[in-house]
RNA sequence: GGGGGGAUUCCCGAGUGGCCAAAGGGGUCAGACUGUAAAUCUGAUGGCAACGCCUUCACAGGUUCGAAUCCUGUUCCCCCCA
């Protein structure tokens, strides 16, 4: 008979994973848990590889977070050590080694992004390099040869790099080690990480194995899409960064791809699944204001976000101005005829280049005070008081006289 | 150690003497449309006070009236054999 207390924490960790190896073990490590009044020790290695978080990361986070509420101790480990090798998890290229002053200038962003979901105060947070660092040569050896290049290629990533014809450094071999070898340093009762992390995962438990530790229980989450459906990812250009001011995150969920909705509900809202299947049955339009309202608020808070919906209406379902438009002045000279429109974009930053401002301006895509503007030569004299540019949808400046 | 293939613009990738600022796709930007910063469609996408000029096809030289393309050297990468 199991104790509901043990059922109900069981379904906390189950919710909206993907792997879970293996439940039985996880049971009996809670209702372990609950009797001696021990926290189990929950393992999340972060890679500071790239400055910014954003909603794929915090998937796991928010996993934490409610795990944390439980009474578990979260054990955070930044990896100094590992980010200098390269995660080859869902790569299909070499990653580029960081040297150490990168990855210490990311660590500091990234724990104070953990931070907005984390309670980091009851964090335990660690670095990999406690440990890799003063390892010596033979140790690194010993660490090696615990897995066999079989087992290594095994992993879909390296064949699929194989096949390509593209490079895979010695050193990718080591990460899943080291990464492993994380677990056996902290001890780790469970290890959370994405479906891609899964390899990573079962090599902690291994290793545990390997040193008579009891081996962790590995929970795997979905990877999130990104806006586009792709997979999310600051290159592609297609994510939501975590400590995005509430109107930008409104906004880049309301473009997000009515398809990818669903899985944004599921995994970063705390609505329950009846509800989300009604706001799904009903108009799309709302659906995802519904969404982009929703995330903004796990992320801020309810006010921000109703501020942000309205400020999101007015500006393009409306198409009023925005309530903060930047004001700024033209750091080159206002001649006495006045200087041509596109140097005058190019100078308040609204285009990069004067090729770029000639361009937008040439498609009929910039404004003086509302009015569209095509000739990207016209002399735009200094202004009285203040001159309203506008490109696109959404950018704009207040141009001041200085 | 030997043999073969490769490096092109933000990314992927075509281009093997002039028609090349360089196809196509992605991304991005702009326009139309509306449900919106969606989808779809259209256009643009090296720089420059600009029907012209300047710079770019790994790096450095060379051949040629003319080089992303040919030659020499250098760096880096991939594959096969040992």
């Amino acid at each position: 008979m199991i104790n509901p207390d043990v059922q109900r924490q069981l379904e906390v960790f189950r919710k909206n994973s993907v792997d879970l190896i293996e439940e039985g073990s996880l049971a009996r490590h809670i209702a372990k848990s609950l009797e001696s009044g021990k926290p189990m020790r929950v393992k999340f290695g972060m890679d500071p590889s790239s400055p910014d978080l954003h909603l794929g990361h915090a998937i796991p986070l928010l996993k934490l977070r409610s795990l944390q509420e439980l009474g578990h101790q979260i054990v955070l480990i930044v990896g100094d050590a590992t980010a200098m090798v390269g995660d080859p998890s869902g790569r299909n290229k070499l990653r580029p080694q960081l040297t150490r002053e990168q990855v210490e200038e990311n660590l500091i962003t990234y724990t104070e992004q953990a931070g907005e979901v984390l309670d980091l105060g009851a964090t335990e947070v660690r670095r990999n390099s406690e440990w890799f660092d003063g390892m010596n040569f033979e140790e690194l050896l010993r660490l090696a040869s615990r897995m066999t290049v079989a087992q290594m290629i095994e992993r879909d990533t390296f064949q699929t790099r194989m096949e390509a014809n593209e490079p895979i450094g010695i050193h990718e071999f080591l990460y899943p080690l080291m990464q492993g070898w994380d677990s056996v340093e902290v001890k780790a009762d469970l290890e959370i990480g994405g479906t891609d992390q899964l390899f990573n995962l079962l090599v902690g438990r291994r290793l545990q194995e390997q040193t008579k530790q009891a081996p962790q229980t590995c929970l795997t989450l979905p990877l999130i899409n990104g806006l586009d459906g792709r997979k999310m990812s600051k290159s592609y250009g297609n994510s939501v960064g975590l400590t995005e001011a509430p109107n930008d995150m409104f906004g880049k969920v309301m473009s997000m791809e009515d398809g990818v909705m669903e899985s944004f509900y599921r995994m970063l809202t705390p609505l329950d699944d009846a509800e989300i299947v009604a706001l799904l049955a009903g108009h799309p339009r709302e659906a995802k204001a519904r969404l982009a309202e929703e995330i903004t608020k796990v992320f801020h808070d309810g006010e921000s976000a109703s501020g942000a919906r309205d400020a999101f209406d007015r500006q393009f379902r409306e198409k009023k101005l925005p309530e903060d438009i930047a004001e700024c002045v033209y750091d080159g000279d206002w001649a006495e005829e006045g200087v041509p429109f596109f140097a005058l974009l190019r100078g308040v930053g609204l285009a990069k280049t004067g090729s770029d401002a000639r361009r937008i301006i040439e498609q009929g895509g910039a404004r003086i005070d509302g009015e569209v503007i095509r000739e990207p030569t016209s002399l735009v004299r200094r202004p009285e008081s203040k001159l309203l540019l506008q490109v696109g949808k959404r950018r704009f400046a207040w141009v001041l006289p200085r």
